[in-house]
DNA sequence: TGAGTTAGTCTCATGGAGAGAAGGACAGTA
DNA sequence: TACTGTCCTTCTCTCCATGAGACTAACTCA
């Protein structure tokens, strides 16, 4: 292999024109029932003032371990606690004028947690706070199409995977995950149907065995718990109601 | 904005690490009822000789417009009639070490077209050949786990988007659609059934009015042919038989 | 002309999904 | 304590999608 060791020697990589990576991570978690999405507000030009998902710069590491970094210095978490935290790559942006600085193309992450702390009670995280996803200010660089792929994305994979199951805690009930698919897909569910449905999914949810310690707030029997079950696909799935619009 | 034009004048796109920025495509298509990748060998370091998926650095252009590029380029096709060719964004890998010249960052792109000419025969792109997809040599850099998920991908999108007619002519009959649902899954389909579902689907394919010629090579009636329709998602999906293997 | 093949249609059994309702268990209030 | 409203959980009924199988008619090839 002398011919390839030559060559990688000999080898320049600023023959290339400079391109910068960074990641942007669409954080989101579920507050009073509503889906929210994680911003910081940006201190530097360009777009100064204004909202924009956590991201920066990729260094030496996986393109998921900058996403994770990003993702723990924005929420404040260190990164062995994001254990529970889901995350996935979403899509790349890159289209040349998307940055006025030079081309930076993008990876984004799509990151699914339980409910968190307010980052802005963290410290360090100083300007960054969770916002509803229907009620988002207008963002930095392309980041509301990164945004409008992200709830793509969550909604769709709500339906086929028991992503579902990582915006609760540990231990839930059948309405705490009915309350997650209401609250990603903006629709009402029937409670009756949602809960057949998904103790037939095999591998979906396991008993617990135990209970809540009361009923609900307002009332009601106290709910058995469930935990995440060892399926990594839903089969059958649970399909959103579709709209024709929809489709066409 | 004076601030801002300041601060974008003074700004040194060198002072961030040199990354190099690639498109790779998974080009599918399908040749005698098997499905088929585009691969070319490497003339230069590294894996010189080895096969490997069509690319290349990303110029002064978006990424899929680098994409197209290059599946034109190793196709032999030009620009202007790709446009029956379906291109989406599949992923991006960007290990620290794929490369052993420098850190390169390699958007995935995935692209179904009817059958084409053999690229061999089509003068620039020397080394370049169709390869059934279940028989494929080892690949260069980590471009067999890109093809895995081009695969998945394409299996995947079958189910609920319209996009086996990427694979036929603009005139085709079901039977040569239900070829590609079976090439692309490798699963024996139910002709009566399938037939049935795909004319069920509203805007999967509309009628042409007319029929093939004449009957299938070892006999059998004339079909009738159909185009595309308008539909963007299959509602309800086209859901391949799932595996319980699949699910865990 | 006959044998074999295939497009297209149909029937039947099964099972999932939506809608509605009922049985309790529980919290809050009078 | 009684009452009211909440809501978890289970059941029933109906509709529809799906898989399996069969049948007819049109066609090719020998």
């Amino acid at each position: 292999m002398t011919a390839e060791s030559d060559f990688l020697e000999a080898y320049d990589p600023r023959a290339f024109p400079a391109t910068a990576v960074t990641v942007d991570v669409v954080a989101l978690t579920i507050r009073d029932g509503r889906l929210h999405v994680l911003l910081v507000e940006r201190g530097e030009h360009p777009y100064a003032g204004r909202n924009a998902l956590p991201g920066g710069f990729v260094r030496q590491e996986t393109l998921e371990e900058a996403a994770k970094r990003e993702l723990a210095e924005e929420t404040g978490l260190r990164p062995e606690n994001l254990g529970r935290i889901h995350l996935e790559q979403l899509a790349t942006f890159g289209d040349p004028d998307r940055d006025p600085r030079m081309r930076v193309v993008s990876v984004a992450y799509l990151a699914f947690a339980p409910s968190l702390p307010d980052p802005r009670s963290g410290g360090d995280a100083s300007a960054a706070g969770w916002f509803p996803v229907d009620d988002v200010p207008e963002l930095a660089f392309d980041h509301g199409d990164i945004l409008a792929a992200g709830l793509e994305r969550a909604r769709s994979k709500l339906e086929y995977t028991p992503l579902a199951t990582a915006f609760v805690g540990a231990e839930f009930t059948i309405a705490e995950l009915r309350a997650v698919y209401a609250a990603v897909w903006d629709e009402e569910l029937h409670a009756g149907n949602f809960h057949r449905k998904v103790l037939s999914v095999p591998g979906f949810v396991e008993s617990v065995g135990a209970t809540t310690e009361r009923g609900g707030e307002r009332g009601g029997p106290r709910a058995r718990l469930y935990r995440a079950g060892d399926a990594r696909l839903l089969h059958p799935a649970l399909l959103r109601p579709t709209r024709e619009d929809d489709v066409r």
